[in-house]
DNA sequence: TAATACATTATATTAATTCTAAACTGTTGA
DNA sequence: TCAACAGTTTAGAATTAATATAATGTATTA
């Protein structure tokens, strides 16, 4: 597996030993041939379907929290019961449906870079957040 | 009290009959000098340290997701553990302190209107949030 | 006033997340 | 080889926000 070095190196570089339930979450985070969305939940019986080995979800919450803070991951801003990260880290935005509780990305291209004009002393932008909800468009209803 | 036919008719237009806890919650949340954001528990406390009525958290909670639905309050898309909500709903936007965990307004004239080329068949953009994290600018540590 | 409809509350429940402590694994160095 | 150690994994417990429930309370209507 020609992959195997980058999740090693990934996980050494988050302060994290290389272990066989560390590199198979790595390798359904990111060996995937799309980035995606995803809650604990879902990522945890991702695993369990893929995998031969069993991962405690204490352990994939703490894989998945060393990958956000060495920003391997992302955790999407929103009012949700539960948290929504996504494997895509480069700048981007969401749409987010809320009747099928539903992330769609919105490519970079898509949006006029926001520019903040509006500065707070002593801090710095770590990042933006464009957050577009969308709900059906009922036309008849006009 | 000038402001309590506001609330009444507020609370009538969310579907809620005007009680003392209601009202109370009302005079909180709308006499206020300024807007400002607030979690649940926030504003259990602000209601018990003000009033000489005791209101309980369901009706807190009932109350204040009534006036979401009416358009009288927003939440903030945010990823805390508890939901901050916001009784400025007109068009702006936040930084979000992460080391102090502390929302910040940005007027809307401070932003550029954010303009999304992509469409999502059927679905219409109900709204637009920008949330731009800040943290500690260290420049000593360039 | 009786009947009805809606409110309030304390408490129970649910569910995501975090914590804990015990068992486990792998590495190092004698 | 093996003992010691540092870091891991795990099941289950604890925590906490949010929601549901069901008993009691209140107000309105006829």
């Amino acid at each position: 597996m020609a992959y195997a070095d980058q999740y090693i190196d990934k996980l050494r570089k988050s302060g994290l030993r290389p272990t066989k339930q560390r590199i198979k979450i790595c390798e359904v985070l990111f060996d995937a041939e799309k980035t995606f969305h995803f809650t604990i939940k879902e990522l945890v019986k991702i695993i369990e379907n893929q995998a031969n080995i069993k991962v405690s979800l204490a352990t994939v919450y703490n894989t998945v929290h060393a990958f956000m803070k060495k920003g391997y991951l992302k955790e999407i801003p929103l009012n949700a019961s539960q948290s929504y990260y996504d494997t895509n880290v480069t700048h981007h935005h969401h749409f987010f449906d809320e009747e099928e509780n539903k992330l769609i990305d919105i490519h970079q291209d898509d949006v006029d870079e926001v520019n903040i004009k509006r500065t707070i002393p002593g801090k710095k932008i770590k990042s933006v957040e464009v957050i577009a909800k969308i709900v059906s468009d009922n036309q008849s209803q006009k």
